[in-house]
DNA sequence: GTTGAGCGTT
């Protein structure tokens, strides 16, 4: 029982997904999975890993068949200490089953209201198909920490050099940059505007002042070959 | 090899 996120959702037909938080960074499928077939029938169970490192990031999904057994699950692993680590069981938001959990309400079913110190935040009540698939694949800060390592070290991914770029994926490129000028021109005016915002525009002697006049010449003399006093 | 809020793969 080890293929577990391999060939992608089995099935997700009619499962109800838990999110596992605060498990350990080398807590694997095969772990958590006699934790909680114990409880259920689990379907899958799948840990996402990071695309670099091919880490743990921390959290794992655990499908069930049942929502009952789901919540079973939740009641009971929630705050057990896996390898060390006191994890956190929840229903999951987010997914492709996410909707099938919110209509089958089992959030909602039973408040466990068994006084755990772990408080979890009960906002976050509605939009459920608003952000849906709309995170898309977002390399968040797992850790302050991590980020301090990832910039001293991870040198790696610093600057991803295209070796190839197909034409339409430089179509795209070149309109997002477009966009983006666009939007910043509107912001400041005009790219000669830009350059008068340079601090070190003017040395405070050598240039006279007339350099900066109002003349439609404004533009030659940037074009010039000569005028490069800037970079 | 480190770390610790959060929501997912072919």
């Amino acid at each position: 029982m080890s293929h577990f996120g391999r060939s992608g959702p089995p099935d997700i037909s009619d499962t109800y997904s838990l999110l596992i938080l605060n498990i350990s960074f080398r807590t694997t499928a095969d772990d958590l999975f006699p934790l909680f077939d114990r409880y259920g029938k689990v379907v899958d169970i799948f840990i996402p890993k990071d695309r670099r490192t091919g880490d743990s990031r921390g959290f794992a999904f655990v499908r069930y068949k049942y929502s009952d057994e789901a919540q079973k699950a939740v009641d009971r692993l929630d705050g057990r200490e896996v390898d060390g680590r006191e994890i956190t069981v929840q229903f999951a938001k987010y997914g492709p089953n996410a909707e099938r959990i919110h209509k089958g309400r089992i959030i909602e079913k039973s408040p466990r209201g068994r006084g755990r110190s772990r408080s979890r935040s009960p906002r976050r009540s509605s939009r459920y198909r608003d952000d849906y698939r709309d995170n898309d694949y977002r390399r968040r800060s797992r850790s302050r920490s991590r980020d301090r390592y990832s910039r001293d070290r991870g040198h790696r991914y610093r600057s991803r050099s295209r070796s190839y770029t197909p034409d339409y994926d430089r179509a795209r490129d070149r309109d997002r940059y477009d966009d983006e000028r666009r939007s910043r021109s509107r912001s400041y005016e005009s790219p000669s505007s830009r350059r008068s915002l340079s601090p070190r525009r003017t040395p405070t002697r050598g240039k006279s002042p007339y350099s900066r006049s109002p003349s439609p010449n404004h533009d030659s003399r940037r074009s010039s070959p000569r005028s490069r006093d800037e970079e």
